[in-house]
DNA sequence: CGTGTTGTGTACTAATCGGTACAGCATAAG
DNA sequence: CTTATGCTGTACCGATTAGTACACAACACG
């Protein structure tokens, strides 16, 4: 192993957006090898078990970015409002301000769901469970915290379809910040 | 024009059925006949354009099925409340309590979107502009009213995901008993 | 009881699918 | 320079894709 001319992480963000844009399904490698500028030959090389490989590796990246970006800011913020505020920043920029869909919730949708279930359950269960804890620390209590929690998980989710559908980010940028603004403890409690 | 073994209506559930499982593109017609029980040429002649009339049709079902289901009686209904109330039953009875997914959520997530741009942004488009009257009507103002709206139509679609990817309709039940608790006007404003 | 019309299954096409095999090239080590 | 290793493009594979063509079957009508 002396030569690296192509490495893993140099194609996963070009393999995140033909399967974000294409589903798993519709992601074929012809697609894959224009937008990696890879031939089947280094494809292969690089992932030998093909599309599959292909996916876990996307989704592993997605992972590692959320739990770098927004779980552990959520869970090491001394302030937990300031966490949760950051990860709003965080989301609407790792989405593109509703430009971009979300990977994991286009695999949950049709059967992609079954090949990649342990991937996604954790994706959204580790996301509303970490959000939680921090909604709690910040002075909700248990029950509300965590339904509120759920609320904004869904309801990025819910904005990110309908800013797509609509073909138009401000749904999901408008919806962001009434969102955001739900998770700041009210006076009146 | 005589003799009528199968209909279009006869198929449509089967096919909606297909579609939602499978996306667009992974709906092979292999898998159609399947489901459908019908050979290609039944198929052929029911839809001689081949899979994108079928899923046109079967948009049009929803479309026809939301018109009188849903945005009917949201606009028809003498209490306005009465009338959203009444759209939460049909959209929990219609997703079968969150084990069935969102057949237009799911095609607005990747590029089938493009093929079907104009059934899918009017089905969004018309849910979200139909809820917020009901909700003006019922004592929100304008603002408030359409800002619910789409969190609440949105709210919906995060849900189905979020139940879908965590296998788990109690997701989405929860998430529809605060939705609708948010419609209520409160007392206090 | 023929005779049309109307559906329907099946055989077929060309194209594309994911995946494999392999020849050849570029570079680092000796 | 020679050799070994590892990367890469390309030709190929069987399977499957959407769609077409057509022969046959089922019933309505005369």
């Amino acid at each position: 192993m002396v030569r690296k001319i192509a490495e893993r992480g140099d194609v996963i963000p070009a393999l995140a957006e033909t399967f974000r844009e294409h589903g798993f399904a519709g992601a074929s490698l012809s697609e894959i090898t224009k937008r990696t500028g890879l031939g089947k030959g280094s494809l292969y090389h690089l992932f030998p078990n093909g599309k599959e490989e292909m996916a876990k590796a996307v989704l592993d990246d997605v992972a590692g970015w959320f739990e770098a970006n927004v779980f552990m800011p959520l869970r090491e913020s001394e302030d937990p409002a300031a966490g949760i505020d950051h990860m709003f920043k965080a989301v609407v920029r790792f989405f593109h301000a509703g430009r971009r869909v979300c990977l994991v919730g286009t695999f949950a949708l049709d059967d992609t769901r079954d090949r990649f279930a342990s991937e996604v359950q954790s994706y959204f269960a580790a996301w509303t469970r970490v959000l939680a804890a921090a909604l709690k620390r910040s002075g909700f209590d248990t029950r509300t915290a965590r339904e509120t929690a759920e609320d904004v998980v869904a309801g990025i989710q819910g904005a990110l379809v309908l800013a797509r559908a609509q073909d138009d980010p401000g749904v999901f940028t408008r919806a962001m910040k009434r969102l955001q603004q739900r998770t700041r403890v009210s006076h009146y409690d």
